[in-house]
RNA sequence: GCCGAAGUGGCGGAAUUGGCAGACGCGCCGGAUUCAAAAUCCGGUGAGGGCAACCUCAUGUGGGUUCAAGUCCCACCUUCGGUACCA
């Protein structure tokens, strides 16, 4: 029986592709190049989720029509494979890591070619290829050999970075640390997170309520040397080459809140002797604002310097450099406890919780620069050592935080900002018993009283300016990467510690010659801790581990890359994936980039799209890459759910409980009206019904159920599977539904009916060019050579139209639906032109590639569908002889009229005034005017 | 709290510059075919009212602009996603 099967066509068609290397990239692209990258996929033991398909296959239907539409593309794909998954998998078993992840990608390969993917899969890269991370090791020796001058706004080669006279006289070693002191990689003292129970270090993602993930061990916070990257000084290029992407609104707007730019003032507070005070100022009146605070000052950040006459503590945090001088006697053991406390709090801790603020008084005060007040100096964990110059004056009046802060200790509210008049709280705020943030009248504040917020700030900062004590300055939220993990399965640094001769670290470092390159991973024995706050790559034999250059003895590093590294380049390696001379061929390059479209989930919005336009920022400083920015048009998949689920709730009795009257207490538990704790439990679809708003039973309408889809998960055990999708209802289907289910950034709760529907589709196709009830496989009676009539035509061509413009830009839902009507119209026809046939086989092949090139086949196509020309759509085919326009009546649609299709206003109102149930509607009443749109409508409002 | 996205039939979703709300699919109902079923084909399907032609009401809620609002403006509600003391 020749039906529509999948499963034998599907694979014979993908050995076809592959044989024939019909998705083959060109070397150089021709007139038009389009690269077109999807996010390279994590490979993990599980397979492929519903969700990967879902951006693949957008990306393979804008790949495939681009190529028939003549363009030189560029579709690969990889794998991001190093990761922790492996890792942990080795330590457990013993197994190397590359054995399961050479496993996963074999599978993952697998499954991506059983969904027909036009990838050009002989640009395979993965990240952990020693011939791909040899450039990763690469690309960061280019970021340890640049500084960035801020002069320019540029990266440039560390060897042209100018010595201050100063540190050149004392000798190669001050200006190699110097040198250390201002490179793109940079080593600094970090806090990791060390579990001394299971003797390793562990990530962020390892650690729960400051307890490891596995076994509930206690995790200590531990300072140890990090390499970092100087991402902060590309801050403002990072900010400004957003305007020139086309990204998704909220994305950009995501990265700019990352990188949180402010502007306001850096101020110094006088904390010394009071008696010291005048003289202290009158040295600054003329010797200037320092860029380094001394310690005689204590500075803060400000972004609102007109509140300074409303300061009226200070706040440091309890990391603060100048903590132990600012404490007095009295209070040394308080801060001490309180400092003790904090530094066990991890970074989560102290943003989560109650928020309920805590702080000690430190003993000591400072002098207001405005207006010379001693206002009070604290400690508190609200301050963050991080940001600014982790230090705050405080102006309770005007900042939540503050305020909450004082209320809590009983500190001075002075506001001087007043509100505009129509502020509900003005009162409160003018009394200091409310806080207000934004912007008005300054007051109590001498010589300001009256001016506007922004004035202000100038003024106030011109008048710091000239006493030394205060400038203008910027903040970034943004933070150095903390770019090592101390893990085995990541790219090893390519630097060399040098040893003396008794095996201790002098402190100078190297590069690993590019000759070197690559770095290898170690054999070791096992994966194991060790057990000490080191990197496992210290288990290392000292073969590895110790090397001799140039007659120094050197100790590897032993830190390895965290895996956004080989992330952060990999557009680059499938230019040019084989290229053993340089990471990719400046000519490549050049013809390839940028990636015109960036397909991938939202949950890359900030960290991997801001740290692989970094990296690229610096490539393009150091000429290794021709544009700016990495990815012109980014846009976002939403994400999959499982399928509705409904569910009820039942209180301790079993009786059910209606979702209306169940809340939640404090501990997050559900309770019902009684207050006890009800359970929920999954309904099936056939016990409840629509009834208003929401879902009820059936059996009880007074009970109402919630209807919600949910994230697919294991746990939940939603997880659908695109083997078993693929299995039942053939690639075509899958790929066919995911681009059905709505728009591609929506999120969409999944449906097998849904599926079952696009397969009814593709059985249609099926049957409307081969006959189902023959033994043989032959055509349909019905194909014929004649050609189309005039609505076969018409039909045709606002098909092609249509589906062409919808592919374009993307909406690939509705240029589904529009197929289906084609399909839907000439299976109803006894005659089916073999010409539209052809033409509607090229359209559906972008989308469901396998069945169009079978048919294509079976139409007498000798060459793979994938090689045709775009169908053209003819205009005159578009006309159509008559067009229906509705007559409104005071707007509402009364009477539908023929007309032609190109006839004028003029003659449009005609018609529908010489309408007969035009003229009936009119009886008794006045026309008091009358709008005509031609070809849309006429509208009468009448009397 | 803040930021972002979104609320349209039983469900997923369509709807050019404001111009016939509900394309297409699922589900459901009816019919044809069949000994019967599956499959297929044809028709119907927002709600309420009417024998009917038709009428009334409908795009989260409440206002507004307009000849005309799902679409524009104002206020609010709900859901999802992100984020969290950044001075």
């Amino acid at each position: 029986m020749p039906r529509y099967n999948p499963s034998e066509i599907e694979p014979r068609w993908q050995a076809y592709w592959d044989e024939n290397q019909t998705f083959r990239t060109p070397e150089n692209p021709g007139q038009k190049k389009r690269y077109i990258l999807d996010m390279f996929p994590y490979p993990s033991g599980d397979g492929l989720h519903v969700g990967h398909p879902e951006g693949y296959t957008a990306t393979d239907i804008v790949a495939r029509f681009a190529r028939c539409q003549g363009e030189s593309v560029l579709h690969p794909m990889g794998f991001d494979a190093f990761g922790l998954p492996a890792e942990e998998h080795a330590i457990k078993t013993g197994e190397h890591p590359r054995v399961q992840t050479q496993r996963n990608i074999d599978n993952f390969t697998r499954q991506l070619k059983m969904l027909g993917f036009s990838y050009d899969w002989d640009r395979m890269v993965a990240t952990t290829d020693e011939d791909y991370f040899r450039w990763t090791q690469w690309i960061f020796l280019v970021l340890y050999d640049t500084w960035f001058d801020a002069e320019t706004q540029k990266g440039r080669p560390i060897a042209e970075l100018p010595i201050p006279p100063e540190i050149a006289t004392k000798g190669e070693s001050a200006i190699g640390r110097y040198q250390d002191g201002q490179r793109l990689a940079y080593q600094d003292d970090a806090l990791v997170n060390w579990c001394p129970a299971l003797g390793t270090v562990l990530a962020n993602e390892e650690v729960q309520d400051g307890k490891s993930e596995r076994g509930d061990h206690p995790v200590k916070r531990i300072p140890l040397r990090q390499w970092m990257l100087r991402i902060t000084s590309y801050a403002d290029r990072l900010l400004d080459g957003l305007e020139n992407v086309d990204w998704p609104f909220g994305i950009k707007k995501l990265q700019q809140d990352w990188i949180g730019r402010s502007t306001g003032a850096e101020v110094d507070f006088f904390v010394g002797d009071e008696a010291a005070g005048a003289a202290w100022a009158e040295e600054r009146r003329s010797s200037g604002f320092p860029s380094e605070q001394s310690g005689q000052a204590l500075r803060v950040y400000t972004t609102r310097p007109d509140t300074l006459f409303g300061a009226t503590y200070m706040v440091v945090s309890p990391e603060h450099t100048m903590l132990e001088q600012l404490t007095t006697q009295t209070q040394s053991e308080q801060v001490r406890e309180y400092c003790e406390k904090a530094s066990f709090k991890s970074d989560r801790e102290r943003a989560d919780g109650d928020r309920d603020k805590t702080g000690v008084f430190t003993g000591s005060h400072a002098t207001n620069p405005v207006n010379g007040q001693p206002i009070p100096i604290w400690v508190a964990d609200y301050v963050l050592a991080g940001y600014g110059t982790g230090a705050i004056m405080a102006v309770p009046a005007h900042d939540e935080r503050d305020f909450e802060f004082a209320k809590q200790f009983g500190l001075v509210v002075i506001p001087v900002v007043d509100p505009p008049a129509d502020h509900p709280q003005r009162d409160q705020i003018m009394a200091g018993e409310g806080c207000f943030a934004g912007q008005g009248n300054a007051i109590n504040s001498d010589a300001f009283d009256g001016q506007e917020t922004n004035a202000v700030k100038a003024a106030v900062i011109g008048m710091l300016c000239e006493q030394g004590v205060g400038s203008e300055a910027v903040n970034y939220k943004l933070r150095d990467w903390l770019f090592s993990r101390q893990r085995f399965w990541g790219e090893p640094f390519p630097i060399l510690h040098e040893v003396d001769g008794d095996g201790n670290l002098t402190g100078a470092k190297r590069a690993v010659p590019d000759r070197d390159l690559p770095v290898c991973l170690p054999e070791l024995e096992d994966f194991k801790p060790h057990g000490r706050p080191e990197p496992p790559l210290a288990k290392a034999d000292d073969d590895w581990l110790y090397v001799t250059l140039d007659g120094k003895r050197y100790r590897r590093e032993t830190n390895t890359m965290p895996q956004w590294a080989g992330s952060c380049w990999y557009y680059l390696r499938y230019i040019d994936p084989k290229n053993d001379q340089a990471l990719v061929d400046p000519g490549k390059e050049q013809a390839w980039m940028p990636v015109d479209l960036y397909v991938g989930g939202a949950e890359h919005a900030v960290l991997h799209l801001l740290y692989s336009r970094f990296w690229h920022k610096v490539l393009y400083d150091r000429g290794h890459v021709s544009c700016p920015e990495p990815f012109g048009k980014l846009v976002n998949q939403g994400m999959i759910l499982g399928g509705v689920e409904f569910s009820g709730y039942l209180n301790q009795a079993g009786q059910p409980v209606s979702s209306k009257q169940v809340k939640r207490n404090a501990e997050g538990d559900r309770i019902g009206p009684d207050g006890s704790i009800v359970k929920s439990s999954t309904l099936s679809e056939d016990v409840v019904e629509k009834k208003g708003e929401s879902f009820v039973l059936k059996s009880d309408p007074g009970i109402r159920v919630d209807s919600r889809a949910f994230k697919m998960s294991k746990s939940r055990g939603n997880v659908v599977n695109p083997d078993e999708v693929v299995r039942e209802y053939g690639a075509d289907s899958l790929r066919l539904y995911e681009m059905f289910m709505g728009p591609l950034e929506a999120t969409k709760p999944w449906a097998m009916n849904g599926v079952g529907g696009v397969r009814n589709f593709l059985d249609r196709v099926w049957r409307m060019m081969v006959d189902a009830k023959a033994d043989e496989l032959v055509l349909a009676a019905a194909l014929s050579d004649q050609a189309c009539d005039a609505d076969q035509n018409r039909m045709l061509h606002t098909t092609i139209k249509k589906v062409t413009e919808d592919t374009e830009s993307m909406s690939f839902n509705t240029a589904i639906a529009r197929m289906m009507e084609f399909t839907n119209f000439f299976t109803r026809a006894d005659c089916r032109p073999k010409e539209a046939m052809q033409q509607f086989l090229v359209l559906l092949s972008p989308y469901a590639p396998h069945i169009a090139e079978e048919l294509w086949q079976l139409l007498g196509g000798n060459e793979s569908i994938a090689k045709q020309p775009w169908p053209q759509w003819e205009k005159e085919a578009l006309v159509e002889s008559s067009i229906e326009v509705p007559v409104q009546f005071n707007g509402k649609v009364k009477v539908k009229i023929q007309v032609a299709p190109d006839v004028s206003k003029e003659v449009l109102l005609q018609t529908a005034l010489e309408d007969p149930k035009v003229l009936s509607l009119l009886e008794g009443k006045t026309i008091v005017k009358q709008i005509v749109v031609p070809g849309r409508l006429v509208n009468l409002v009448v009397k």
